[in-house]
DNA sequence: GGTTAGCACTCTCCACCGTCGAGTGCCAGC
DNA sequence: GCTGGCACTCGACGGTGGAGAGTGCTAACC
């Protein structure tokens, strides 16, 4: 249990550290806020907040830092989040409505603002439902010889293929073969279209049928994230040098956000957690922060996440990414009703 | 009009140059290609090549570096290009195969293929017509109170977009109103298709026309290119800096080769062309080399483009364009087929 | 007991300096 | 025209030393 005394002064380092990015010292501390005591009686306080393991020392004559557990328990205890100010609600809001319609527009947009908002990057990933179930098919022709196959999934998604015929067939004939397919596809996921297109006569629509369940599989193979804001992370001071900074790139290039969730327990939506430095399991990423949100509904949940060095302005951070989040969620909600 | 004896220099101090990155002295040059004379005599001819703007000198002690004269050289006259070996032409080729269909995939991972194998960065845009006609039309039924609205175009985009109904209907019903619709839209493009619709009765489907007409015009507006190899091109030494790194990073994310195409002449497809340094319009790519190609067939264009600094392999590089954009012309066509 | 001034100590940062080595450019001689 | 020799220039490197920033400790004070 921290003394009242020492609580403040961890806010107040990790404010500090967190704006300028230097160790703060206590004559620093003292000077700025006008404790009431002399530098020596912080050293004094500090040294027991490193005793039990807040902050940290780079070096002998070096300020502190905090450590991740300092971290944690700012975010946990001691911060105050940052509301959004009106007018930067709507200019969030207001920049989100410059996407066309696009879906991965909207993603990259909504990374991009977020990105900006936070200075640091952002990794979106689209929403999908886990076991996407088939709206609707629809076969649009596209030559005497092949159709275009349209499948519409409940979690939004439209996803085609190019269909070979076996004989030419007009549009008419093609809308009748749709609706038979429907009869064996819609409502159900890939893997119950599977077994069904087994008991499927004629060999042409079963065909079809498979063809449905791998577009309803096609999501999981297929690069789901979105990364942006990569120059506003660099810029930050902990990657300037060009050996950390290449580092860094190649880190995020390759960084899952969904792993993350996995080994948390499955958070409702709308609800946005803090993965600090040494939380994270993932062994390369015990210098970054992670903030993440799920957005979205029963038929679709994605997840948004701010990536960035330990030293984050949660404060400011955290609400943004809920903000963000739940931004995204009516919107993908309205484009869907 | 260079001597026989210059131009071989020149070509050795580019080859040695690429490789190491370091200036090339005169010394290294006799040391490592039994010249037959002597490194002063060396100095000579590199001093003349420096006067007639071939090659520079960073400083008094240093070796030579090649301008983008000499660059430019070398790539008109004196290289031979680097063919691929068997096995490498099968690797690349085996690797596009692992893509699923979806299009996007496809240009990544050609992107990334292609910047691994000449490890620069890649940027690679849509294959797209310039001004798509509508091929088909179809409204697959979504829910009583809207329909989606499906466009097929002829550079082989699909284009999708939820359209609200005024009053319930079947899909045969809808079925039936794709018909009309595409009697006013297919084979044409937008501009004629928003003629059109105004002197069409009903006013749902004269929407419906509109809407057809903005997905025809959709991919103008959003972003249209991928980059891939970020970290391969970071690596090379001109970015060792955290400073050039990050400027390297901006500049990459807003970087549109598709200007480039337009500043010169017109290209055919399969075409492959290089901009070196200085030679490029814009102000900020002073120090950058683009190898560009065009990839696609009548239907629609895209373009291929490795992207790195003047001190580039052009001997590796170039070939390697060419053999991708010819491997993604002839994907694309097959898939369209 | 908590607080404080004072001071020794540690460590980084930076500027300075001299040396070394790598190159060139030029000249005189072959 | 080629070459060896040589003076000259410049960057890279390593060591040194001082300045500055901080801490930790101790002894005194309230």
């Amino acid at each position: 249990m921290l003394t009242e005394r020492r609580e403040s002064l961890l806010g107040l380092v990790v404010d500090e550290y967190v704006a300028t990015a230097l160790p703060v010292s206590s004559r620093a501390l003292v000077a700025r806020h006008r404790l009431g005591v002399s530098p020596a009686t912080v050293r004094n306080e500090l040294a027991k907040l490193e005793d039990e393991g807040y902050i940290t020392h780079p070096h002998t004559s070096a300020g502190r830092v905090p450590s991740d557990r300092g971290y944690r328990y700012y975010v946990e205890v001691l911060m105050t989040e940052e509301p959004l100010q009106r007018d930067e609600a709507r200019t969030i809001a207001h920049q989100f409505h410059q996407a066309e319609r696009s879906l991965d527009e909207w993603l990259t947009l909504a990374a991009a603002v977020l990105a900006s908002a936070v200075t640091n990057a952002v990794v979106v990933t689209r929403p999908r439902s886990p076991l996407p179930r088939i709206r609707n098919v629809q076969l649009v022709q596209l030559r005497t010889d092949a159709a275009l196959l349209v499948a519409v999934m409940d979690d939004g998604a439209v996803r085609e293929r190019v269909l070979p015929l076996s004989a030419p067939a007009e549009q008419a004939a093609l809308h009748a073969r749709a609706e038979r397919l429907g009869e064996h596809v819609i409502g159900r996921a890939a893997a119950r279209i599977r077994r069904e297109a087994e008991t499927i006569e004629d060999a042409e629509l079963a065909a079809a049928a498979i063809a449905v369940a791998e577009l309803a599989e096609e999501h999981r193979s297929w690069q789901e994230t979105f990364l942006e804001g990569l120059p506003a992370l660099l810029a930050q001071p902990e990657f300037a040098t060009g050996e950390r900074m290449l580092d860094a790139v190649r880190r995020l290039e390759s960084y899952e956000v969904g792993r993350l969730l996995q080994v948390a327990e499955p958070d409702a939506v709308g609800d946005t957690r803090v993965v600090i430095g040494s939380e994270n399991p993932d062994a390369e990423m015990q210098d970054w922060s992670v903030v993440v949100s799920r957005y979205g509904d029963d038929d679709a949940i994605g997840t948004l996440a701010v990536v960035g060095p330990t030293r984050m302005h949660y404060e400011r951070t955290i609400p943004r990414v809920r903000f963000v989040a739940a931004l995204m969620g009516s919107l993908l909600h309205e484009s869907r009703a």
